[in-house]
DNA sequence: CAATTCAATATTGTATACATTTTTTAATCA
DNA sequence: TGATTAAAAAATGTATACAATATTGAATTG
């Protein structure tokens, strides 16, 4: 079925193992997935609708290559959404959502400590999902979720300091915020660490990425 | 090509033609459209991608018929993305768009006078993706398209007065706004538009969407 | 007569075949 | 050699065929 390629592509995306601009062709996909390009077409044109994947007519599928402009949006759009869905968690948020939490910080940790930074990073992402979950509304935590997977791939291309952790220090002052149930604070946490995330990125134009050899050395 | 049949569709949804709980049989909509299973599959996925459209396995496409909580959220959420898009449409609006927003009001009041419902219902949300167009954010408009075109289905499900016109005089208070490029008011007036509009609606729970006939008498 | 079972019918799920387009490779020519 | 063209190969776009599932309706049974 076409949620495994689904969420195969998307995990490796997460991960980083599949970077902007790899070429996806159908035929290729199916054999690693043991399906036919039916199957394939109808995974594609699901992460093309969530901007994961760009379809070029009668060229095929590339993992997308969100351009500075599209970057800023996507942050833009973070620092609206996701402070007042933060606010609506610490509201109602319970003991079981707060242990669920906390389980996911340290496994990010764990992961970050063990080198893993692909998991790490996919599950620093996650976190994110997963106050939208608590929040219990599903329209803000579909685009959470849409917004924080296009991020996995601007940060893939812009991050500015590679080596650096993605640092989950706002993550635990999330938690404490969480943890009272203060609605303020946690919005406003949530506000400044998107702006932090937004300003780890380098968003200056100078050449508009290149990502693809083939569309590199096109001109 | 699947876009003349999304096209259709949506449109046919936009104008309440095709009401919540309809039956989309794949071989039918391809007869219509004079293509093949395959396009119709893949037009109907990507109107499920949009919550347009609601795929039961083995079962089909339905249009979909959005619960009175869906409902809510999806107002929830064009309050706090609107405003935020008509202030900024407020803030960089041009000669050229106010135009083109005046013609926009011109045709939705004739068609309400011509008595096409349908059309005017389909213009006025319109409206609201034009705004966001004129705001020039991309990832702002994919949602307010996105949650206007789910509002249609929902006031064809929950708007309380049938004959009561879908009132544009909101739409002319913001072009007076936008005239001025007054950001702050463009604002407000659209929260209260939204608002207005959420109001409208009739969401208390009774027999929560029999809609379909077949869902309906199956319990 | 109501309920149930089972065959017939219709519909969706998937693979494959063929058409079209793009990309690559080889050959030709200046 | 470098550029251009032509043929070959590879990839995508679409239709169709077949398999699996769901629905319908008639026949059967209590």
């Amino acid at each position: 079925m076409a949620n495994r390629i689904i969420d195969g592509l998307q995990q490796a995306i997460f991960e980083h193992r599949l970077l902007p601009g790899t070429r996806l062709p159908e035929d290729e996909v199916g054999q690693v997935y043991g399906v036919s390009r039916t199957i394939v077409r109808s995974a594609l044109q699901s992460l093309a609708h969530s901007q994961l994947v760009t379809i070029e007519k009668n060229r095929g599928a590339f993992i997308a290559s969100p351009s500075i402009r599209e970057a800023n949006e996507v942050f833009e759009a973070r620092a609206l959404i996701e402070p007042r869905v933060a606010g609506m968690a610490a509201s109602r948020i319970e003991a079981l959502n707060l242990a669920k939490l906390k389980d996911h910080i340290a496994a990010e940790h764990a992961a970050m400590a063990a080198g893993d930074k692909g998991t790490a990073l996919a599950l620093s992402g996650k976190f994110h999902v997963e106050i939208a979950r608590i929040a219990a509304h599903d329209v803000f935590t579909d685009f959470v979720q849409s917004l924080v997977k296009r991020s996995s791939l601007i940060i893939a291309l812009y991050w500015k300091r590679p080596d650096t952790t993605c640092e989950s220090h706002s993550h635990n002052a999330l938690m404490d915020a969480f943890t009272d149930g203060d609605r303020q604070a946690a919005e406003e946490i949530m506000r400044s660490h998107i702006v932090d995330l937004h300003s780890g990125l380098d968003l200056t134009v100078k050449d508009e990425k290149p990502v693809s050899l083939a569309d590199a050395l096109k001109f």
